[in-house]
DNA sequence: AGATTAAGTTAGGCAACACTAACTTAATCG
DNA sequence: CGATTAAGTTAGTGTTGCCTAACTTAATCT
């Protein structure tokens, strides 16, 4: 599914800023609903690190300035206006991630943790600057797509390293930004977006997944395998035997 | 007069991070007492376009966090913590425009107003990774100095333009931000720091101080020409006669 | 259906920051 | 010295954005 109003930017809303904790709500509505889903209170609040009630009392005043459609009991939707906001600060993050790793070395575990903050501050010119400085990528140093300046987006579905079958080879397309840790160790392996790979064996029972990565080879679970999408590659499809 | 404490850096302080409206009320009280003159408060009223009434509670809140002395109806000091904090907040601020002109060639007359953003989200690891990026400058694009990482700032007072005598030689070092309009006007007169201008004649009540700066004849208002700092120079410092 | 539980909401509070209106203090001038 | 004025403060209010504690609603299970 790919964004709306094709013709009017997400870049030039006349309006007056939203706050910093108004832009994270709606880029997490927008990220646990991709946009269209209701989303849940508790949800919400898990993801932004708040308490319930802190939730149910941000969704009405955002309700009430038309960025979600909010009915007590049932959830959230985001309007278009809430879509166009989140997808706003999403390029915004996602520009300066990129940036930062591209123009100034930032190690891909600490971008998000700045990008976070600077997603707030930073003006459109800014934001626009830094995306032709590194050449208008289309994703961020994650592998997530970067929203246009008009607010469409690649939404395109990957499957996770954990769901491919032994014997398939593939491409990294995305791994979960967020968690620095997580990111240093996949890093260490190599498994990055546009690593190659192929699965060798996989245990049973949640057991390891051995892989081969760029010659290397070398076993993850299957909870931090599911954190890394990957495109199967159709020359490497038949099983290995 | 240098800053003080040459051993204990401005930016490794562990404590939490201030609010950026503590961080603009000090910066504001550095720039209107250099750091050790005592402040008014309307004075920082008007630097912050905020009501007297505003800044007699912030002021005091300040005060209680011991980063500056204060007594009632008789002006504000900054403490050594706070006027730290100020030297830390300039040297984020002048670091960020120093690299948005250097780096992403933003004009002069608009790094300010994206640098009072910044400047309060910006985490160390990036100024410092910026200032690196650019050559470690030692002052910002309109010639301010930018404060070591130890708090230690050059604040060498010079002559402005309007006081030099009509036959001197100068170079530019400095002029005045935050006010872009005047900013693009001194750009379009190439009147920025480094240029070199030679006072051909003053005109008596007030009136127009004429220049020759880099081959070019020109006359400039002495309101306006208050606001360049100079370095005369020594051999061109005998009047043309 | 009735009881239990998970999810969500309301009530009440608090800290930061801003404002206006009204008052107080200090400085100045005849 | 006393009056005027400029500077500064207090009182009271509003918004944002968070919290805890107590309650309500909806979903689930027997
Ligand atoms: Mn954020
Ligand atoms: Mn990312
Ligand atoms: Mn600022
Ligand atoms: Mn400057």
């Amino acid at each position: 599914m790919k964004g709306k109003r094709p013709h009017l930017s997400i870049t030039d809303s006349s309006e007056e800023p939203l706050t910093g904790a108004v832009e994270d709500y709606l880029k997490a509505i927008y990220a646990l609903g991709r946009g269209s889903v209701s989303v849940a209170t508790n949800d919400i609040a898990q993801r932004l690190d708040l308490t319930p009630a802190s939730v149910s009392g941000m969704v009405r005043r955002l309700a009430g300035h038309g960025f979600l459609s909010y009915e007590r009991y049932r959830g959230v939707t985001l309007t278009d206006l809430g879509r166009r906001a989140a997808l706003r600060t999403l390029r915004r993050h996602r520009v300066i991630e990129a940036y930062l790793s591209g123009a100034l070395n930032y190690p891909w575990d600490r971008v998000h943790a700045e990008a976070e903050r600077l997603e707030h501050a930073a003006s459109d010119e800014l934001v626009d600057r830094m995306a032709a400085a590194i050449g208008e990528p289309l994703t961020d140093p994650h592998g997530a797509p970067i929203p246009s300046r008009e607010g469409d987006m690649d939404e395109t579905e990957y499957l996770s390293l954990a769901e491919l079958g032994a014997g398939y080879g593939a491409r990294v397309v995305r791994v979960s930004d967020e968690d620095p840790e997580m990111l240093r160790y996949l890093g260490e392996l190599q498994i990055m977006p546009g690593a190659e790979l192929i699965v060798i064996s996989k245990a049973p029972y949640e057991g390891p997944i051995a892989l081969a990565v760029s010659g290397t080879m070398l076993a993850i679970g299957p909870q931090l395998a599911s954190q890394v999408m990957v495109e199967p590659l159709t020359d490497l499809e038949a099983p290995a035997h």
